[in-house]
RNA sequence: UGGGGAAUAGUUCAACGGUAGAACAGCGGACUCUGACUCCGUUAAUCUAGGUUCGAAUCCUAGUUCCCCAGCCA
């Protein structure tokens, strides 16, 4: 099928659509297939959201399919658990494998059958060396390997030997079976590498059936071979694996022929993107779960409100190349930011209350006043904010001794009331300690809706909330999980965040949040954006921190 | 002293022998009922040394630096 061009023109180009492109133009292939092969041990990060985004990304854009295929080659690491996450986390970021779902386990007997192919080749056999004994025979980086004292047995004792180990005759690393490459290879992968071993374990799909399980490498080309995979695309780890897949595929009598492309992982400043300290931040209770909306997980990046179009536009500015790098935290932030601004309604909320009382407003009225849901987008409609004698404002609003560059609310200064009145600050309440506590206000009851008739300006517009129109709320501002920009991940708890989770329980939400029914986050107004958290009751809202606004005040501020 | 890769603004990615360009970040400004958004401007790069060529980020040679590999993990 033909590429057409505005698909080609949105998807960008990297050097693995060229390769795809090519192969499709000199005719190599008629139609490209990909997959995505998770291994169900732990849960999807955003770092998997790359492949994910790239292997269907290819397939939808030259009229393909691509596949989700479980590597569940070791029962020893893996569990249903994350098996189900893996299919919602792929589903949610917005793609879809048809009926196209396998596992590596659907294809044991065939593996198997593979194997015992080999052994009659003379191309596999059983090594009876212990773990220790193989390691020290394998030789090292410069050093060739020596072969194996088992390495010539007959095909018939081969035979004999590995059927015996899948009938489950022999305990866990008591013999291997083995490719006879080549112990001299300056690839070590070539080395006479596992095909299978012994494992006494139950596998979530095929339970105790099977004693033995095809190594990775023995499973991954012919799993390739056997879904007709044109294009098998992995990380660089990979690369010199890579002639490995290859003489699998030469050597057994596979249904196609897949080739496998490399490119490099993600990585992002401030985050660790590997399975293995993930899974330590979750079972160390460093986090809440694998869910925690600290978590680069696409389960906790979603509880945190960061939308999936998000990670998908992230994935296609960042590129693809070969070359080891780190993006810059920023980056994706940006491209949450761009998502939500377009799409998020406006709501108002006080993280920080500092109580005003407008002096001159009755003491028994109320009136409503109308709001944008979306400044920028009329028909996202109005709604309706309640106004009284008593308000909040954030703290950071008010300053009784403002720098220069202090444009809010001051003693004597008027600001504007986002969509209500212009206020003055006629005197300042502290308590004992001095704290402010409350600040004294008058209203222009000509400013109604939030413009002076006189056309007189202000410096400011803050927002705000109204005491009977609000309702209290507990937020959670959310900061880099580590401290450093690339934290050391061999020791990741000595470079985490004390402050990476910040808990605000006196917030004051606009009334409009408690009935609200929208499954994304919401602009609070000059703040950020905000989703409510499943912690939330319905008598107290938790709203969790997707990300913060751009702030040059805080930069100003800084600087002096 | 083995094998496999990679080097372009601060960061990420383009440029496929013919004017080194974009995004993010930074800086300056305009606009603004969000110090947001938007808009405008601006700083800033080809790892080094040779060579081929009218012309090299791109081809060749030598070197430098960084990453990956010695699981019965993936």
């Amino acid at each position: 099928m033909a590429l057409t061009e505005t698909a080609a023109l949105e998807a960008g180009r990297d050097f693995i659509r060229d390769i795809v492109a090519a192969d499709l133009a000199a005719g190599r292939h008629r139609s490209v297939v990909t997959r995505f092969p998770p291994e169900p041990n732990g849960y999807l990060h955003i770092g998997h959201a790359k492949s994910i985004c790239l292997n269907f990304g290819i397939a939808e854009e030259f009229g393909g399919r691509c596949h989700l295929r479980f590597d569940d080659t070791n029962p020893t690491k893996e569990e249903q658990e994350y098996i189900d996450a893996i299919e919602r986390d792929v589903r949610w970021l917005g793609f879809d494998w048809g009926g196209h779902l396998y596992h590596a386990s659907d294809y044991f007997e065939q593996l198997y059958q593979w194997a015992e192919y080999l052994i009659r080749e003379g191309k596999a056999y059983v090594d009876d060396q212990s773990p220790h004994d193989m390691r020290a025979t394998r030789g090292t980086l410069t050093e060739p390997g020596t072969d194996s004292p088992y390495r010539e047995r007959s095909v018939d004792e081969n035979l004999d030997l590995f059927r015996r180990m899948r009938a489950g005759e022999f305990p866990n690393g008591a013999r291997v079976l083995r490719a006879k490459i080549d112990m001299a290879s300056g690839n070590i992968n070539l080395r006479d590498p596992t095909l299978y071993r012994i494992l006494h374990a139950k596998h979530p799909r095929t339970g105790t059936t099977w004693s033995i399980y095809p190594s990775y490498d023995f499973a991954h080309g012919q799993s390739d071979a056997i879904e007709q995979i044109t294009h098998s695309i992995c990380t660089l780890e990979f690369e010199d694996h890579r002639p490995l897949y290859d003489w699998f595929i030469a050597n057994l009598p596979v249904p196609s022929q897949p080739h496998q492309y490399e490119f490099a992982r993600l990585n992002l400043t401030y985050t660790v993107l590997s399975k293995r300290v993930l899974t330590g931040l979750v079972r160390e209770g460093h986090v809440s779960g694998w869910d925690d909306p600290r978590m680069p997980t696409l389960a906790g990046l979603r509880r945190r409100g960061v939308p999936a179009a998000a990670i998908r536009e992230f994935v296609k500015r960042i590129g693809v190349a070969k070359a080891n790098s780190v993006v810059d935290f920023a980056m994706f932030e940006h491209a949450v930011r761009e998502v939500l601004n377009r799409t998020s309604p406006r709501r108002m909320a006080v993280l920080r209350p500092l109580r005003v009382i407008i002096e001159n407003y009755p003491e028994d009225k109320t009136e409503t006043l109308e709001a944008a849901n979306h400044p920028d987008d009329p028909g996202a409609g109005t709604r309706q904010v309640r106004f009284g004698r008593e308000i909040f404002i954030e703290r950071d609003d008010f300053m009784e001794n403002p720098p220069k560059k202090f444009f809010r609310l001051a003693p004597g200064r008027e600001v504007r009331l986002r969509y209500a009145y212009f206020i003055t600050c006629r005197e300042v309440v502290k308590d004992e300690s001095g704290d402010v506590v409350e600040l004294r206000c008058t209203y222009d009851p000509a400013t109604r809706g939030g413009n002076a008739p006189d056309g007189r300006k202000v410096q400011a517009t803050i927002h705000w909330v109204s005491a009977s129109g609000s309702v209290p709320a507990e937020v959670r501002l959310y900061n880099h999980l580590f401290t450093r920009p690339e934290p050391n991940a061999a020791d990741f708890a000595a470079d985490l965040n004390p402050q990476s989770m910040e808990v605000l329980t006196d917030s004051r939400l606009e009334a409009a949040l408690a009935s609200d029914n929208i499954d994304a986050a919401v602009q609070f107004e000059r703040q950020g954006y905000f989703y409510r958290d499943p912690d939330s009751t319905p008598g107290r809202l938790v709203f969790n921190r997707t990300v913060g606004l751009r702030d040059t005040w805080a930069k100003v501020a800084n600087v002096a």
